[in-house]
DNA sequence: GGCATATTATGAGCACGCTCATATTAAGCC
DNA sequence: GGCTTAATATGAGCGTGCTCATAATATGCC
């Protein structure tokens, strides 16, 4: 037996797993946390053990998805990178994109919003660690929030995108990495370069 | 006597009045709706017929206040419309700092988020038609959106800027403005041109 | 004024996310 | 196995935002 007893990792699975089959089944709003944790076979109080809150449970979820698009494209021009990260982020993404629109805001708010949750600072950190990958240097604190701001645009552009085959959202990604690629060139961008 | 009751707008404003001194002095989450409404002299029910939801009191505050804002500068750069613009926005906002991180989200979203509350939605279409006015020209769907994106980073960031005359935040605003005319001036900008 | 009808006010009640004192179980040691 | 102690599970209970059947009140007409 492992240290803690594997039991453990295992309940969170089974949180994670009801989690994303009633929300893809009844959506946000009509999946209680005692729902969640009935079909995990776990006390309501017990859910909490394991996430601060609903939100971060999705969060978990979420943050699982985005890694895996992390290094998609390891070479190209540093547009076309960033293009096929957040586009790779989105694809995995879709299956959530019906209810994402309820946990967005929460997802790409730094935590000291939620102050409870810090599963969304991972994400965000782990998701830019990677853009300064691509992009070759560290980001200055307003780059970074620029760029998230940008990145933040494109996913609530997308999650309300009706095109078929979400092409006004690729058109506005192209735009959107453009523009930011286009700031690194400026005072701003040259400044946090080492 | 008016049309309604002239109470009607009375009891509007006593709302609006002991939401914005409760906040103050005490902070979003030890603020319930029990307290505004007895603080404002009405039931707990009574409440809900003036406003849909607690967010949608605190976005009427905001809406009177950025309202205030629109046309503050009739001359100069289109830059520098747009910098004074949102610069007398955020002044205007100061004194709701340190309680909007709460509500900013539910604010900034399109009200198809929220389901209930299209107040937003009207804080939204007026700052835009502000902001075409100043631009001179009509923008289309997408870049309102990236406009709103770069708007909702300013905002953001302005409400954790720590710097101790908001000069981090008139920086960070002077590079977002700079990066949204410039891309006017690209295909998309020139698009939305009639 | 008196009656009928439309508006507004009311607060008990609902479901929710989340907490916390207590009960249950597992781990470590002899 | 028994005993002790630390980790985990439990669910009654809290306060919340919000709803809705009902009560109170205002309006229009005679």
């Amino acid at each position: 037996m492992r240290v803690t007893t594997e039991t453990k990792e295992a309940t969170r699975q089974a949180i994670l797993d009801a989690t994303r089959a009633l929300l893809r089944e009844r959506g946000w709003e009509n999946v209680s946390t005692r729902d969640i944790a009935s079909a995990a076979g776990i006390a309501n109080g017990t859910l909490f053990n394991y996430f601060p809150t609903k939100e971060a449970i999705v969060g978990a979820l979420v943050a699982d998805v985005l890694e895996k698009a992390n290094g998609s494209l390891r070479d190209g021009t540093t547009e076309e990178q960033l293009f096929a990260l957040i586009a790779a982020g989105l694809r995995g993404l879709r299956a959530f994109r019906p209810f994402l629109p309820y946990v967005i805001d929460s997802l790409l708010a730094p935590s000291e919003r939620t102050m409870r949750d810090h599963e969304t600072d991972r994400i965000r950190d782990e998701h830019l660690a990677e853009v300064e990958r691509i992009v070759g240097q560290r980001l200055s604190p307003m780059l970074r929030h620029l760029y998230w701001s940008l990145y933040s645009g494109v996913v609530t552009f997308w999650v309300a995108d009706q095109s078929t085959r979400q092409e006004e959202t690729l058109a506005f990604l192209d735009q959107s990495t453009a523009l930011f690629v286009a700031s690194l060139r400026t005072k701003l961008g040259k400044e946090s370069r080492k």
